[in-house]
DNA sequence: CGCGAATTGTGCGAAATTCCTCAATCATGC
DNA sequence: GCATGATTGAGGAATTTCGCACAATTCGCG
């Protein structure tokens, strides 16, 4: 392979599937894209790619030529992280990946404290539903509810808090208990302990409201419309809303700290790790 | 890492040491190597190489990141394997690496009989001493003569061949064998079983040539002034040489074919493997 | 059925990269 | 001590590469 320009290209394409995708992720123009995966065909002299109309489609020997270069991308990103890690002192970026709610409420707002103690770093702060790839070099840490297991990752657990149901203060008064109606996460969170726990108590009584977003959910409470399991660091803070005592508790939630192995070890990132880990730890006794 | 180019420039500067060597191996310009490794300091902040008046060297961390980088470029290899395995058909370039005495003396001359069969195959016959890599694909198959242990290669035995020592006829019959003389690799062969077996023999005789080429040493020998040990192969062909039969007889050697796994499987790799098959064993009989 | 959104393809101008030539520096051998 | 060979460095021309704007096509949806 005498261009590795190419195979990056070719590589990208193949995991985004579309050229526009791949042109987007690249911060390229697509004619670019289009372009170095010709170059690929006519270096290997193979037919890579079905161009049709509206999508490029792998042919069989583009699958297998993407499978072998995938291990290509890996390396490069152990590039990415050795640089990373040898670079030295307490200067450059790094991104942070959370959930956004755990992002707004704890992190946020005390970033300011950190960039007062070093302030060479940079951060980027992701909040994302979707968990950001440590190994992809989408974030350089990355705060998580669950212990995932991920290759090459350290887990650590920096945290806990607890859930319980909120509504606005007026709502509570006036709603008798049977009557009470609730404000959920969509189908795509079934599988979140906390929305489990929920699933249980409505047990028949109405659900007014689902979102997938725990600010919306807030809000809604907020207005008067239904009751929403908020985290307490959201819900204690806000003053219009009042915790619900149910019969059963939900049940709390751990969090993680997940940082790549070849980055544990270097200041800045032990800097911002310890930071985090402040951030949630002073919380819990709130 | 946004530009993987700028690693392969690093890399093979790396292990060349030099900027003109890595610009050779890469077919580009050395300013070109050179403002690629700076293009790569930049984007990674860091210092790569000191810039010595004659010479390139790593620093520290530019060896950390040449290491990590290597991988990548295995990976680049297996792409380009991947490539060569899934290339239809028998046509296309093979690279054949073989000791010199072998490659002249058992393979160029069958090559025409290959090409008859086979006219979609192009050859590229490699006669050197140094072993080729097949793992960074200096060769596509290799002859070696003794078993080696690189990681990802098939190695099969394919042939055997006996050595004896050879004189010019005339010489033979005129000297008495207290006044033999003999004829030998230089220093870096010393190693070679035929070499050692040689040198028990010598045994305070005199070594009145030392020459790392076969075929020099043959074609001393024919001029009569001492014995060589040839493989039967090339000695036997010789009308001018004649075998003189020691007390002992020189060990024989294997020769072993070699191949990547990753390629043994493709037409034109099972059909090239066949011929140097057939080239090696067919001789033994003679 | 027609509209809109998204994707791929084409032509052209701009920008970046590369190569070539010459000069300077330095180690090595005689 | 000096010539020689090899290497790095710098500036200008040429080639390559890239991005932009627009056309063409397809798919989804009301």
């Amino acid at each position: 392979m005498t261009d590795w320009e190419n195979l990056r290209f070719f590589v990208t394409l193949a995991r985004e599937g579309t050229l526009s995708a791949a042109a987007r992720v690249l911060a390229v123009d697509h004619v670019t894209v289009a372009r170095r995966v010709a170059a690929l065909e006519a270096e290997t002299g193979l037919k890579l790619v079905d161009r049709r109309a509206r999508s490029y489609r792998l042919t069989d020997d583009g699958k297998r030529i993407a499978d072998t270069a995938m291990p290509m991308e890996e390396a490069a990103f152990a590039v990415g992280r050795a640089v990373q890690a040898v670079r030295p002192g307490l200067r450059g970026e790094v991104s942070i990946s959370s959930p956004p709610s755990l992002a707004n409420a704890l992190i946020a707002p005390r970033l300011i404290a950190l960039r007062r103690r070093h302030p060479g770093i940079h951060i980027n702060l992701i909040g994302e539903k979707r968990t950001a790839s440590l190994n992809r070099r989408e974030a350089d840490v990355a705060l998580r509810l669950s212990r995932p297991s991920e290759p090459g990752l350290i887990a650590r657990k920096i945290g806990r808090f607890g859930f319980s149901l909120y509504g606005a203060h007026a709502y509570l008064k006036e709603t008798p208990p049977h009557a009470l109606a609730f404000i959920a996460y969509d189908s795509s969170m079934d599988d979140a302990p906390q929305q489990k726990w929920l699933r249980t108590l409505v047990a028949g009584r109405e659900t007014v409201l689902r979102t997938n977003d725990l600010e919306n959910q807030a809000a809604a409470a907020r207005t008067g419309v239904g009751l929403a399991v908020l985290p307490h660091f959201l819900g204690d803070r806000d003053p219009e809303l009042r915790r619900y005592n149910a019969m059963s508790a939900p049940p709390d939630r751990d969090i993680w700290l997940l940082v790549h192995r070849d980055l544990r070890r270097t200041p800045i990132m032990r800097a911002v790790m310890d930071f985090l880990s402040d951030c949630t730890t002073r919380r819990r006794g709130e």
